[in-house]
Formats: C-alpha cells, sequence, structure tokens
RNA sequence: GGAGGCUUAGCUCAGCUGGUUAGAGCGCAUGCUUCACACGCAUGAGGUCACAGGUUCGAGUCCCGUAGUCUCCACCA
C-alpha cells in the first residue's frame, strides 16, 4: 500500500473530506424503490433559532446510527430532516433585533414584520443543518422540509378545516394559560411549574347584613378584584345560614353573594373561598353553576384593566403590593401566612402564567384520543423503553382540549374568517373572500396563529407529500422508528400518533425510541443560564465526530440521562487512534496485489480460525443489539472486540507469522487482518462513521463506500468451536505465566525456558510460538512427567497445563509454597460449590441440560486444576 | 395526591428473555525505549450488586415491603 499514514489519527483532516464524498455519491438520498424495503426516520425539526447542544447530538447520533446500520442491511433508508418554524422562539429573537433598533413588531406592522422574519430565518435557518452535518448526519437534505413551507402550510390549513368539520375544533371561551410576557395563550402542555415561596393572605369579607363576616384566603389577592362571589360547602353548618347572602368585597364596595358548592373544601382553611371566574379555572366552573359573573381584571400584558377600579394601570405584583397594603389600613387583613405553592411559568419565557378568561381555538381531544390510546396499548407503536407507554397513556387519558391559537404573528395564520355583519365563522381551505352564511365581503381573518406543535403533529406525513395522494406517502409512511427525549413526549409524540391516526389512519411509526437529557458532570441540565453547556462543535474540533458520538452510546441505556464527561470524548478519540493504529499496521504489511478474501479454509491456522470465530459471534450479537434498539451494548461488544480480541491478541498472535520466512503463512494471516478488520469496521461503521469509511477506503475493497457496504452476517462455516477452546487454553497458559513474572518483577527482557505437561499436548504444541513470543519464553518443551527438580522452578497451573518456568535465584521456595496453597484453596471452594450445585437432584432435573453440561464441564476443570496444583505442592514439599 | 426511574468497583455507568469467576471508561498500584499505537503494552488492587422478605434447583436480574434520591403528572383556595 502506497499511502504513508500518520501515527496519530487526525479527525479534522478527514471528516471534511468523508462527508464531501458522501455527498457526492449521494448516499443519503432515498428513491421510491419497490425492489427494496423502505425504513424511514423523521428527524425532529429543530427550531430554526437553534444552536446544536448536546441534546441535538444525542438526537443525531442515534437516528444516524439506526440509518446507516439500516442501509447497510440492505433497507431502503430514508432520513427526512427538517426545521421547524418554532413560533414563540422565533418571534421573540427577531423582536430583540428589532428592539436594539428601539422598535417593536407594532411599528412595523404585521406584513413587514414577517419579511423581517423570513429574512432572518434565510440568514439563520441554515445555520443548525450545517451544524448537523458536522454531527455525521445521513439525511436526505434532498427532502429538507421547513414546517411553513408550502406544502407544510397546505397539510396544516387541510387539517384545520377538516377538523373544523367534523366538529372537533371549535372556538370558545375558556380559562387558559396566558404568557403576559410573550402576550399568547399557551397550551397546557407550555406550563411548567414550578414550586415558589409565596403568602396565603386571609381577608375579611362583611356580610352586606352587617351580621358578620366570612375570611377567605387567596394566593394571588389582585384577583380579588375581579371576585364575584364567595364559596362554602353545602354540609358545611358553620355556614348554612350564610348561603344565599350577601358579602362585601373590599377595596370595590360591591355586594357578591355566598353559594354552596361542593368545589368548598370545610377542611381547608376557613372552609370559604373566594371566586374569581375569570381568573381561576375551578372558579370559573363553580361560577358556571351558580350563574356568577365573569369579570375579567387583568389585560393581555398582566396590568389590572378599566374594571380594576383604582389600581387600573398597575402591574400584576405591583396591584398586588398595593391592594395588600389598602387591605391592612382598612383592617380587612386577618392575617398573612408563608405560603410555598405551585406556581404556572411560560415554558419559553419562564414569567408567571395568568389563568385568564380568553377566546381561543381548540381542538377536541377525546375522541381524536381513542384511537391514539389503542394504537399503544395494542402495540402498533411501541415505547422504548416501554415504562414510556405509561406516561403516555396516563396524558392521553386524561388529555383535555388543545388550545392551538396564539397571539402571535409568526406562524400559520388560522384559516378562520369572521363576518362583520352576521357575525358567522367561515373556516376554508381556500382564502375565503366573502361569509359563507351571508355572503357579506365585509370579513376579517381570524388575526392568531396556530401552535407550532399543530404543525410539527404532521410531520412524519407532510414531509411525504400528505395531503396529496403520492407513491412516496405510500411507500416510506408510515414511518419506522421515532428517536426523541422523555420530555416532548407530549409536546410531539402524542400529537403525532393521534394526527397520523385521524388523518392517514395509520400510527405513523411502529417504535418511538426515547433518550434521555444530556447532564453536565454533576448530574445538573445543561442550560444557559447555568452557562455549563458544553459545545458539541467544540468537543468535534477537539476530539473528533467520532468520538463525541461514541460519547453518547456507550454506557448508555435507552430513556435514561446521561453525564457528559469530556475525559470520556478522550478515552473515545484514543479508540479511534487505536483503531487508526491497528489498521496502520495491517496496511504496512499489505502487498500491491493483496485482495480483501478469506483464504481457503485448509490454510487457516488456530487463531485465524478463533478470530473468525469470535467475529462471527460478534457479527450475531450486534445486529440483534441493534435490531433491539440497544446501541449501548452493541457499540460495548465491537468496542472490546476491536481493542482486545484484535488489537491485543489477533494481532500480537500473527506477529511470528508476518515477521516470519514463510511467504504462504504470512499472506494467509494477512488475509485474515484485512477480512476481519474489514468486517469490524463495517460493525463499527454506524457508530463511528468516519474513521471507519477513512480506513475502509485505503483497504482492498469491493464496492464504492463503507456506507453503502455490506452489512455482515453470521455463518456456520466460520464457527470454529474447537479452535476457539485450544485457543484459549494457549492464551490462560500466556496469561498466568505473565502474571507470574509480573509478581516476580521479571522484566520482559530476561527470557526463560518454559515446560508445559498438559492433557492437550497437540494444542501447546501447535501453540509454541504463541508462547515463546508472547510469554517470554526461550524455549518451550513439552514433558511427559512432572519435573524430577523443582528447585528454582516457578510454577503455574491452568485448568488443562502445568507450566514450569526455570528462574532460579529468583525463587523463593516458602513463597512459592504459601501462594501454590492459597490458589489450591481457591480452586477448592470453587469446586466445592460447584458439586454442591452437581449433588442436587432438583438441579440436575429441573435446569436445562445445556446448563447441567456446562456445570458439569466447569467442575472437571476445577478438579484438574486441583490435581495439578496438589501435585506440585507436594513435589515443592519434597525439596 | 398519582405514576415512574435510580441505588452495582474511588467516580460515572453497562449488565437484553434469571444460570458470567459480576463488566467498561476514568482513576489507582507495579513493571515496560516489546519492530501499529505512551491517545500505548503487560500485570494487579478494588464490589456482602441500598436494606429486609419471597418465588425458584438457581436472583444483580422476577415479586412484595423499607429507606434514600431524582423525575413526571395532577393540584388544595
Amino acid at each position: 500500500m502506497a499511502r504513508e499514514l500518520e501515527k496519530v489519527y487526525e479527525p479534522q483532516a478527514v471528516e471534511a473530506r468523508i462527508y464531501d464524498m458522501w455527498q457526492k455519491g449521494g448516499y443519503f438520498h432515498a428513491e421510491r424503490d419497490e425492489s427494496k424495503k423502505p425504513f424511514t426516520i423523521v428527524m425532529p425539526p429543530p427550531n430554526v433559532t437553534g444552536q446544536l447542544h448536546m441534546g441535538h447530538a444525542m438526537d443525531a447520533t442515534l437516528q444516524d446510527t439506526l440509518i446507516r446500520f439500516k442501509r447497510m442491511q440492505g433497507y431502503n433508508a430514508l432520513w427526512i430532516p427538517g426545521v421547524d418554524h418554532a413560533g414563540i422562539a422565533t418571534q421573540i429573537k427577531v423582536e430583540e433585533e428589532l428592539r436594539k433598533e428601539g422598535k417593536t413588531r407594532y411599528d412595523l406592522g404585521r406584513e413587514k414584520f414577517l419579511e423581517r422574519v423570513w429574512d432572518w430565518k434565510q440568514k439563520y435557518g441554515n445555520r443548525i443543518v450545517e451544524q448537523q452535518k458536522k454531527l455525521g448526519a445521513s439525511c436526505d437534505w434532498d427532502r429538507a422540509r421547513f414546517t411553513m413551507d408550502e406544502g407544510c402550510s397546505k397539510a396544516v390549513r387541510e387539517v384545520f378545516v377538516s377538523l373544523y368539520e367534523k366538529g372537533l375544533i371549535y372556538k370558545g371561551s375558556r380559562i387558559i394559560n396566558w404568557c403576559p410576557h410573550c402576550v399568547t395563550a399557551l397550551s397546557d402542555a407550555e406550563v411548567e411549574y414550578v414550586d415558589k415561596p409565596g403568602h396565603l393572605w386571609h381577608i375579611r369579607y362583611p356580610l352586606a347584613d352587617g351580621t358578620g363576616e366570612v375570611v377567605v384566603a387567596t394566593t394571588r389577592p389582585e384577583t380579588m378584584l375581579g371576585d364575584s362571589g364567595v364559596c362554602v360547602n353545602p354540609n358545611d353548618g358553620r355556614y348554612a345560614s350564610i348561603v344565599g347572602k350577601k358579602v362585601i368585597l373590599p377595596l370595590m364596595n360591591k355586594e357578591i353573594p355566598v353559594v354552596a358548592d361542593d368545589y368548598a373544601e370545610m377542611e381547608f382553611g376557613t372552609g370559604c373561598v373566594k371566586m374569581t371566574p375569570a381568573h381561576d379555572p375551578n372558579d370559573f366552573e363553580v361560577g358556571l353553576r351558580h350563574n356568577l359573573e365573569v369579570i375579567r381584571v387583568l389585560d393581555d400584558n398582566g396590568k389590572v384593566n378599566e374594571l380594576g377600579g383604582k389600581y387600573e394601570g398597575l402591574d400584576r405584583y405591583e396591584a398586588r403590593k398595593q391592594i395588600v397594603k389598602d387591605l391592612e389600613e382598612g383592617g380587612y387583613l386577618l392575617k398573612v401566612e408563608d405560603y410555598s405553592h405551585n406556581v404556572g411559568t411560560c415554558y419559553r419565557c419562564h414569567n408567571d402564567v395568568e389563568p385568564i378568561i380568553s377566546a381561543q381555538w381548540f381542538v377536541k381531544m377525546k375522541p381524536l384520543a381513542e384511537e391514539a390510546i389503542r394504537v399503544v396499548k395494542e402495540g402498533e407503536t411501541r415505547f422504548v423503553p416501554d415504562r414510556f407507554s405509561k406516561t403516555y397513556l396516563n396524558w392521553m387519558e386524561n388529555v383535555r382540549d388543545w388550545c392551538i391559537s396564539r397571539q402571535l404573528w409568526w406562524g400559520h395564520q388560522i384559516p378562520a374568517w369572521t363576518c362583520a355583519d352576521c357575525g358567522h365563522i367561515t373556516v376554508s381551505r381556500e382564502d375565503a373572500c366573502k361569509c359563507e352564511k351571508c355572503g357579506s365581503t365585509n370579513i376579517e381573518r381570524d388575526p392568531d396563529v396556530l401552535d407550532t406543535w399543530f404543525s410539527s403533529a404532521l410531520w412524519p406525513f407532510e414531509t411525504l407529500g400528505w395531503p396529496d395522494k403520492n407513491a412516496d406517502l405510500d411507500y416510506f409512511y408510515p414511518t419506522d422508528v421515532l428517536v426523541t427525549g422523555y420530555d416532548i413526549i407530549f409536546f410531539w409524540v402524542a400529537r403525532m400518533i393521534f394526527s397520523g391516526c385521524e388523518h392517514t389512519g395509520k400510527t405513523p411509526f411502529h417504535t418511538v425510541l426515547i433518550h434521555g437529557l444530556v447532564r453536565d458532570d454533576k448530574g445538573r441540565k445543561m442550560s444557559k443560564s447555568l452557562g455549563n453547556g458544553i459545545d458539541p462543535l467544540e468537543m468535534i474540533d477537539k476530539y473528533g465526530c467520532d468520538a463525541l458520538r461514541m460519547n453518547m452510546v456507550t454506557g448508555n441505556s435507552p430513556g435514561n440521562d446521561m453525564r457528559f464527561y469530556v475525559e470520556r470524548c478522550e478515552a473515545m478519540r484514543n479508540f479511534a487512534n487505536k483503531l487508526w493504529n491497528a489498521s496502520r499496521y495491517v496496511m504496512m504489511n499489505l502487498s500491491q496485489d493483496a485482495v480483501n478474501a478469506l483464504p481457503p479454509m485448509e490454510k487457516l491456522e488456530i487463531a485465524d480460525k478463533w478470530v473468525l470465530s469470535k467475529l462471527n459471534t460478534l457479527i450475531a450479537e450486534v445486529t440483534e443489539n441493534l435490531e433491539k434498539y440497544e446501541l449501548g451494548v452493541a457499540v460495548q461488544k465491537v468496542y472490546d472486540f476491536i481493542w482486545d480480541t484484535y488489537c491485543d491478541w489477533y494481532i500480537e498472535l500473527t506477529k511470528a507469522r508476518l515477521y516470519g520466512e514463510d511467504a504462504e503463512r504470512k499472506q494467509t494471516a494477512i488475509a485474515v487482518l484485512v477480512y476481519v478488520l474489514d468486517q469490524t469496521l463495517r460493525l463499527l461503521h454506524p457508530f463511528m462513521p468516519f474513521i471507519t469509511e477513512e480506513i475502509w477506503q485505503s483497504l482492498p475493497h469491493e464496492g464504492e463506500a463503507l456506507i453503502v457496504a455490506k452489512w455482515p452476517e453470521y455463518s456456520e462455516k466460520l464457527a470454529f468451536q474447537e479452535e476457539e477452546s485450544h485457543m484459549e487454553s494457549v492464551m490462560n497458559a500466556i496469561r498466568s505465566i505473565r502474571n507470574r513474572r509480573a509478581e516476580m518483577n521479571v522484566p520482559p527482557s530476561k527470557k526463560a525456558a518454559l515446560y508445559v505437561l498438559t492433557s492437550k499436548p497437540q494444542v501447546f504444541a501447535e501453540g509454541e510460538g504463541f508462547i515463546q513470543r508472547l510469554a517470554y519464553a526461550d524455549s518451550v518443551t513439552l514433558l511427559d512427567a512432572e519435573p524430577e527438580n523443582l528447585n528454582g522452578m516457578v510454577t503455574c497451573a491452568t485448568s488443562d497445563a502445568k507450566l514450569y518456568i526455570p528462574m532460579g535465584q529468583l525463587v523463593d521456595i516458602a513463597k512459592e509454597l504459601e501462594r501454590i496453597t492459597k490458589e489450591l484453596e481457591k480452586a477448592r471452594k470453587n469446586l466445592q460449590g460447584l458439586e454442591g450445585k452437581l449433588s442436587n437432584e432438583n438441579f440436575i432435573s429441573r435446569a436445562p441440560e445445556a446448563v447441567v453440561n456446562a456445570e458439569r464441564a466447569k467442575a472437571q476443570k476445577a478438579r484438574d486444576l486441583i490435581a495439578g496444583l496438589e501435585q506440585s505442592l507436594a513435589a515443592m514439599k519434597a525439596l
């Protein structure tokens, strides 16, 4: 081989070139092909505003690993990428930019503002895509989509209208979660509850007839401005006499009724609750039952409105202060308690969310949930790990109507037009120009846009051309696996499932592979505010993409969080380097005309058969692990095979042949080295795509690229059980000798003779060269019997051999005796356990035969070992 | 209030359908200018698998309980 390879692998030099090669080769692109089975993944679209973080790196690594595996297996693998318009997040970014110019979105007006956002998207929308490429993502970029592109917009419109027509979308006034900072409604899923210390204010509400008072408690005193009643439990004797009477609302000086409703719990506080139907969901319900007035006292920005009397214009928190002060001065404040409670906050800006009555659009969830529950219950869609199906079902079974309208400008505008003349709402697939009821042209489009997740929910089928009937959709849909973090099961996965069921009649994927969060080294969430985030791109620069990817999958199991350790990137970089050098070694020994093919069976030697057999097992196991989404287990096995089996043993075992005289034996060894390396590169490729491709390209190979090379398959012909066990016998002897020498501090340069007494002389005869080379023996002699003189002799025993090394002065007989005695004890204890098991009738009769036989074999080995040790001990003692 | 996870070597974690001498990475100790690699090689120390029961011939693995810890959902004014 012509190429001189660097001693140290430099990923930076390789990755861009290889990625480019893949793209030029068109390997990421999938076209319909009825002769192949499709395997489809849709990528969770990152936000246009996004900057690649560890979560993306995790997500992308898992998906890319699966898609590469399937591609090599011969599937028509399609990974559809795309970007999400991310309503609130993007709008906020652009508004921030405007603020620097001293402007607000209102200064520009809707149209100009949207132009501005599109410009922004044009400018930054590609950044995250470029970053994903650095991760080695083998997505079909030709099919990249944007949630606001023409096709997606059409899909969204179709879904909205058809749900409306089915009566599954409606507009209504309800208590919704309102973010005064983002100035929009939010869905229940978008509210994060945080435990915050607060107070419980106890307030006196005097009876209007002057006969007394009731005391109510609240955590939000400012809402009292909108109180329209007081509620007590109908069974509460304390208050029976005042039900139906009126109380005077302090500060507002108005009379409000006392009503009886089960909602009030007798045991809590005074048993008396103030009712603010416009600002509390429970109060709203009670209000409906008792016909209480709904008085909304906060405006969209969280300020007290004109119904709040003298507090008008105050921000909700200033109003709270002022009201508490006034209550105190007026003698209405009975007491203040410290009280910790859960406060809803906006998942985008983290400001407190205000429950507010507001006219919004909703999706009626109950009918849609039914099928979404069925497909998971019946296993048509399976969560990995399974426990997340419980999370999902629990949510779906208790789901409430989904508030989908947002008071933003950036997003899919709701296709509904309200008639100014008759009030009718026209909902239409085409832009309406007149009222469908009265024909008036005096209609106005609803200014609101849809929740971003409304369009994400359609992702698996809108990206394949839905709602248009087309062959791609038929072929690639339903998709196969969805990979995402557990944090967006409700936001996204649940909604995709019911949307898929409803609009395509099929659940959108058969498997949902859930991963955890990437945390920092102390187990904290990575966040901007903590400043503890680690930039994946920085890791790639420093250690290479392959190392980062390995970090994401090794030692990690589905659904569990992981801590990110830079040290592990380093370890994986070292692994890449190890592989690099092993390959370099193989290539240095290649002749010009080398081909990648297994030599004829009869030329294979024991070490070759051993490694091929090990490889064979590896192939079977890794394939199975990957099929079962056990990526962490799979990669660990490949790692161990490469480092331990291939590098530490097989390469060493072949050195004698490579540096020896026999050209034919040398060629066989090289051929096997190349073959095994090639197969191993294939197994590793889904995890470490760059270095494997780079090496593979330098090896003799058939086909254009490793990325599209065939996935290895188990072969009965390459299962050499006997050779495997023979090789292990020799290896055990080598390990044992090394151990003894290390204990005695004998340097490798000091060679020694070796005498072997074994029940398998032919095995050790065959392994003589290995023992010489790897156990520092300058000669190996097979014995028929125990040596006569053990003076100056070190012994070690394995289950099928006793090894004697003359070490002369270095040997301390007393110490040797002690060591052998100890080993003997250990072996006897081991045997005792085994014999106990084997003498157990129940074990023999009930355990599977294979298990029993394995135990018998173990016991036999233990007996052999003990016999050997006993002999040695006796001989030593005789000295 | 409901649901779920985690508890395995000094640290961070694997361990699939019960049968291994319980593993890896990092760390630690000792030795090594061994002709691919010190981002390395060899050897080693270190674990009553949280605790207490049960099922089983056999439990780190399955079941019940306890403790600690984390998360999600719901929510009490």
